[in-house]
DNA sequence: CACTACTATATTGTGCGCAATCTAATGGCG
DNA sequence: CGCCATTAGATTGCGCACAATATAGTAGTG
């Protein structure tokens, strides 16, 4: 394959490793998170809304890159375990106003430590974990905007 | 949130970018595969065993870190596209032997310039991908052994 | 040979991701 | 006001991922 097709080697050497060590580190995450009940993307749902609620679901998906196919109902999940709500706003009934609950902002402690046990886990220093980060970061603005 | 728990910027610094860059190459991938009809990991399942055939399900499972419950759909939709055939093996009735078609061979010359054409899309040249690649290498080695 | 442990794949059920479409609310604009 | 384009979410449908379980074939043991 490699001699008549040299070219497929980027995906061997790139793109395959992009995919494959990501779900790697959602397992992980998985297993991290076990706990709480969350998924991976449920807890970075949380991580928006901490930062700073409420938020809207389309501002929870431009943080998030995520559209309302998905995130409707995963915040419906997160609302029937009791760690968000969702409401209309007042203001414009077309958007919906998700806050944590209290239970929800008290996840926050239950999760301080996943992080770090997560950094021990990667196989990679604080320095490289900064290197990958930016080149990621520069890979996402590319395609995204 | 950073004040208080500062440990959840790798979070943000790291984990995110890793997940919503795969989720942006794959988006890519999607683009770039339309006229196929593959999706990327398809795609991934057929390089795979382009690179050498026939493979077992497990053996495809080994390379692309995917179980039967994920690649046993996805072959029966490849095979259903005419771009594989299955076979449970004679030696050992409980394997089953994945092998391109003709159709399937064909497609790799469809797809030669996706890895070219992907490149030129993630915002980082050459160098780079390779330290991404190496990087996230060491990633996947830590935490899939 | 019968029994048992193991292995390879398939099936089931849940939760994303995302394209395409639908519904309802808003904001002009004549 | 009535009309229409736009916007925000929700819904539908499909394809992964993966845990848990089921099924069937193989191999080892006495």
């Amino acid at each position: 394959m490699a001699r008549r097709h040299p070219q497929l080697d980027l995906d061997v050497q790139l793109c395959f490793p992009l995919y494959a060590a990501t779900r790697a580190v959602t397992r992980r995450y998985a297993e991290l998170l076990e706990d709480t009940g969350l998924t991976y993307p449920q807890y970075l749902t949380l991580l928006a809304l901490w930062g700073g609620s409420p938020l809207t679901v389309g501002e929870l998906g431009e943080r998030l890159r995520l559209d309302s196919g998905t995130l409707t109902p995963l915040l419906k999940r997160l609302e029937a375990a009791g760690h968000v709500v969702r409401r209309r706003s007042v203001e414009d009934e077309r958007r919906v106003l998700v806050e944590p609950t209290e239970q929800g902002w008290a996840l926050r402690d239950e999760v301080a430590q996943v992080p770090h046990d997560l950094a021990g886990s990667i196989g990679i220093d604080a320095d490289e974990a900064v290197l990958l980060g930016s080149l990621l970061g520069k890979v996402l603005t590319a395609l995204d905007g």
